[in-house]
DNA sequence: GCATTAACAGCCG
DNA sequence: CGGCTGTTAATGC
């Protein structure tokens, strides 16, 4: 397994702003570009972690390219996948704007590369623009369900309903706008966001499938009913 | 039992 | 060829 991090520090272009951050799309011209400047990337390699709970990690982040789960380790030391973060997510506005330490891990499930927002310029954007402030509230307002569903998400469903979840999360219309319905996630990547074995996932999938919840392609997955699979509970 | 790991043939890109 | 899938067998909590 590799264990390397790389290069840091290259800027994005505007089109590749556009492209993983929906809430540039509606940003003034002026407000773009401040935020583009404040934006550097960096890549991570597969399997590595990109902090841990009570790391200081100073920037907003977005997910550029790759794959990455956030997750909690309790005290008897059970992981649980607080969410699965595909190219487009953004994340950790709450530890910016508090100014406190990361309250999760963060783990790249495959090479993966990150959009790093400085600090200054996230409060810049929080203080000056309208449009950064509705995507804000809207993307709050997807994650406190997530994180409800997820309290009777461990004990009270299966496996297959627990995958259901995790895969239904990956295609939130709010957190990912005008995404593809279609993803390109192994099913062991799929048991690393679900906590599950990949013969497991590779068991829910069949199962999903079954139902016409979505269908399952080679190293792919495209969603045919989302509302149902984000409430299927076996 | 139910889930996990290990193993392997078969298929896809 | 390398990676992923689908399935079975052995093992563990």
């Amino acid at each position: 397994m590799p264990a390397r991090t790389r290069g840091e520090h290259a800027l994005i272009s505007p089109e590749d702003l556009r492209r993983i951050a929906a809430w540039s799309r509606d940003l003034k011209p002026e407000e773009f570009e401040e935020a583009r400047r404040g934006i550097s990337l960096k890549s991570y390699g597969k399997g590595n972690y990109i902090c841990h709970v009570g790391d200081r990690l100073e920037s907003w982040t977005g997910v550029a390219a790759g794959l990455v789960k956030m997750s909690t380790t309790s005290k008897e030391g059970k992981s649980a996948t607080l969410a699965g973060l595909r190219a487009g997510a953004w994340f950790g506005e709450g530890t910016v704007i508090k100014a406190e330490l990361r309250r999760y891990d963060l783990v790249a499930l495959r090479d993966t590369q990150l959009a790093l927002m400085r600090r200054s310029t996230f409060l810049w954007l929080f203080e000056h623009s309208a449009a950064f402030n509705r995507f804000l509230v809207h993307q709050f307002n997807e994650r406190l369900g997530q994180f409800i569903a997820l309290a009777e998400n461990e004990r009270m469903l299966d496996s297959t309903a627990r995958l259901a979840r995790n895969l239904a999360w990956l295609f939130n219309p709010i957190l990912y706008p005008g995404q593809s319905l279609t993803l390109t996630i192994s099913q062991e990547e799929l048991g690393l966001l679900a906590g599950m074995s990949r013969q497991m996932a590779n068991q829910g999938l069949a199962k999903l499938a079954g139902l016409g919840l979505l269908e399952v392609g080679h190293g792919a997955v495209t969603i045919l009913d989302l509302d149902r699979l984000a409430r299927y509970e076996g």
